[in-house]
DNA sequence: GTCTATAGGGCGATAGAC
DNA sequence: GTCTATCGCCCTATAGAC
């Protein structure tokens, strides 16, 4: 056993949930984070950018796993299927957890804090870019890849808004797969 | 001649697109912008929230164009014509503005700094969910809303990324109405 | 780990317009 | 006198530098 406990990251990132549901992510400094961790200030630092990153640890996670889809798609399907596979399969990523409500609970502090929602759009329009990309990659159209990854994430935006935020029935992938349909049934 | 000039706000938002472009938005304190303006920092906090809000000092202006061509859309137009209508009269009033290229000079400070596009995302999707509102007060569903609105809004940052970064021919209303041509054709 | 600059908020004082 | 814009000086927390 060393000089200190092992998992620090997870910690921090654990204590920042608890801290920013309750008191609140503006009552929350980073000093208190750090001592319900048991590490220093400095130590949140090096893990985490700023006091915001911790709650978008998984991000990479998110984007890889849309990513991996849009790749695997069969070759013969449209921009915007392939793009749709991407996110319902991350969706199920995201419904699968272990913890089944931490992204209710995250998604309730982020809604509750205009800065944090700021950063998740940021993060959102990484992997909406990334996707134009992967598209583009399968020989898709520059343009085309722009408008059918930034619908198939506008659709995941909001079935993950109808999912998080009411009684909904639908799992989260069959959320997504609606919201593909109806940009399909635009006029 | 009374002890301020008037027009303090205008003058820290140019002290601040100049400064922001050189030496940059990092390279520039509040301190700085003040003093470009003749004021002092604390005034600067007076009319702008933070160091980012006074580079979106216009964005009420563009929501309230988008959300005005919603409404005055004709009855019969479909959610996404009604919101395509409203980003492509926004898109006028973007070009047609005094100094051409301003929002140019605007559109590459922002690009040079994630900060900022994190504040460019949330004034867009607030912009998003207005006009979705703007669309259910039309009669339109609300999950058709929110896809119609952000399917135009889309339509409308990809349009304005091709007309700020490229030597496009078309004006950027029209490349709005070609994204929206792209999102119907997509299959 | 320590030190420091900057962001950004609180509050009372002040100078002018009316 | 009131109202409003500005200032000055206080403070803390973030986040980067050393």
């Amino acid at each position: 056993m060393g000089r200190w406990e092992p998992g620090a990251r997870e910690r921090l990132a654990g204590a920042a949930i608890e801290l920013y549901g309750d008191p609140g992510y503006e009552q929350t400094t980073v000093a208190d984070i750090a001592a319900r961790a048991g590490v220093t200030e400095r130590t949140f630092f090096r893990y985490f950018a700023d006091k915001r990153e911790v709650l978008f640890a998984g991000s990479d996670l998110f984007k890889e796993g849309v990513l991996t889809a849009i790749a695997a798609a069969p070759a013969d399907a449209s921009a915007l299927d392939a793009a749709a596979a991407g996110f319902e399969a991350a969706a199920g990523f995201i419904q699968n957890q272990p913890d089944p409500d931490f992204p209710r609970r995250r998604a309730a502090v982020i809604a509750a804090n205009p800065s944090l929602q700021e950063r998740e759009l940021l993060k959102l329009s990484t992997v909406g870019s990334a996707a134009a990309r992967a598209l583009q990659d399968r020989g898709v159209d520059p343009v085309e890849a722009s408008i059918a990854a930034q619908a198939a994430l506008a659709a995941f935006h909001l079935a993950f808004e109808r999912w998080v935020s009411s009684d909904e029935p639908l799992g989260l992938p069959a959320l997504v797969r609606d919201g593909i349909a109806r940009i399909r049934a635009l006029r």
